[in-house]
DNA sequence: GTCTATACCACGATAGAC
DNA sequence: GTCTATCGTGGTATAGAC
């Protein structure tokens, strides 16, 4: 998704006003964050980068191929981050037993650096993410799918060997509740306000929420598995 | 949100070809649960309503009230059966602890009721209520918010006489967790595709969705409260 | 190759005729 | 209540300047 311009000749690129690439993405970076895909115009993002309505055009082709630049940029390194970090993991382990909530932190590290790290897009990178991951868009979603493809993949694989009593198809599942609470979580910085009463002593802390969401991801994935004997019954109240 | 439009006199109503502002609302639900809510233009789904395009501004003044009256119907009963259902919970434990699997099942059933029931919009309305949990529109998150309160709120302490380990603040975050998971999950049915490897033999299936979702939810309440034993480190791999 | 001006069609919204 | 006509803005496409 890199691109498929022509490199620079021996042209030195100015830092301070930067290639008009660079321009669009940082700008479209920071418009798409706060307002949203569909919200974020063309016409006030060129304006904000300082270039002509076209050059998006040029360089991207259309606006959704923008969003999915916007994203690689800071998603390809932080899962190739992830899967750095469970290497790790599992060298450290050396064939004993993996650790479940290892294996599950140096996922979530990862995120949480991007959410410190203002120049990466810090927080609100995370929640454009979030978002993005229920977005009805197929070509949100197949590129989405593309980009996580590789890293779920051995993901799975180490939580197989931490969580031996989950069968492959279960453990999918739990899979897909982790990353359903914590992209929400991540997302839904606003949506907090949903459950009142989050007094405003408490600011939003990345560092403490994923250590509030930690013990409830490991506790659910450690979890016996699909047990029929309780089954859900559709009683009707009263 | 009901309507400010004054009422019929004693005109009766075609059922077959209903009243435009139930044609109109018939044609939203369908067309909002298929592409999203920017991805639906007023004047396709005015064509598949039958109906001017003019009518949806004169009924309902904009895109975005049609789209909160579309939820409504369906978000205000289900929500009121979760009422309901959590006090039949409540009056069955007759001053004895509450159930942490009752109370979350009083919160599931309603949704898994509407999930089957194709008449009330089936899974797809679910995936449009999932989407709308994440979306940044404001208008979206004022209204939801005021959809959830009174609900929220007596789950909330319900849930704190059944997880007596827990703080509000705690139980508050776990809440959001949970209601994380559960939305991105609904939403998220083609996101599963993300995870690879879902046989085609699992086909969707809500009940058996939800009995692998409850005790990963169930374990992720119970846990013990936030362990800053075990401190969150950011340890660059290797 | 890179950038700009400009034209195009679809969108949501609204005013005013009927 | 319903319709048509029209407005401002959206994403996109292209011809031509540098």
């Amino acid at each position: 998704m890199a691109a498929s311009r022509p490199a620079r000749k021996g042209v030195a690129i100015d830092a301070t006003s930067a290639d008009t690439k660079t321009r669009i993405l940082d700008a479209a970076e920071s418009l798409f964050m706060e307002h949203g895909f569909e919200a974020t115009s063309l016409r006030s993002l060129t304006t904000a980068a300082g270039v002509n309505l076209a050059a998006v055009n040029y360089h991207f082709g259309t606006k959704e191929v923008l969003f999915q630049a916007v994203l690689t940029r800071r998603l390809d390194p932080m899962n190739q981050e992830r899967i750095k970090l469970l290497k790790g993991v599992e060298r450290e382990a050396q064939g004993r037993a993996l650790s479940c909530e290892k294996v599950l932190f140096a996922m979530l590290i990862p995120a949480l650096k991007i959410a410190r790290d203002e120049k990466r897009g810090g927080k609100n990178f995370l929640r454009l993410l979030g978002r993005a991951y229920a977005d009805p868009a197929p070509f949100i979603r197949h590129f989405l799918s593309g980009q996580y493809a590789e890293m779920i993949g051995l993901y799975k694989e180490a939580f197989l060997k931490a969580l031996p009593h989950l069968s492959r198809q279960e453990l999918t599942w739990r899979l897909h509740f982790v990353m359903g609470a914590l992209s929400y979580t991540l997302a839904g910085t606003d949506a907090v306000k949903l459950f009142a009463q989050m007094t405003a002593v408490e600011k939003y802390d990345d560092e403490l929420l994923l250590q509030r969401l930690a013990p409830f991801l490991v506790a659910g994935l450690k979890a016996p598995a699909l047990a029929d004997s309780r089954k859900l019954e559709l009683v009707s109240g009263d």
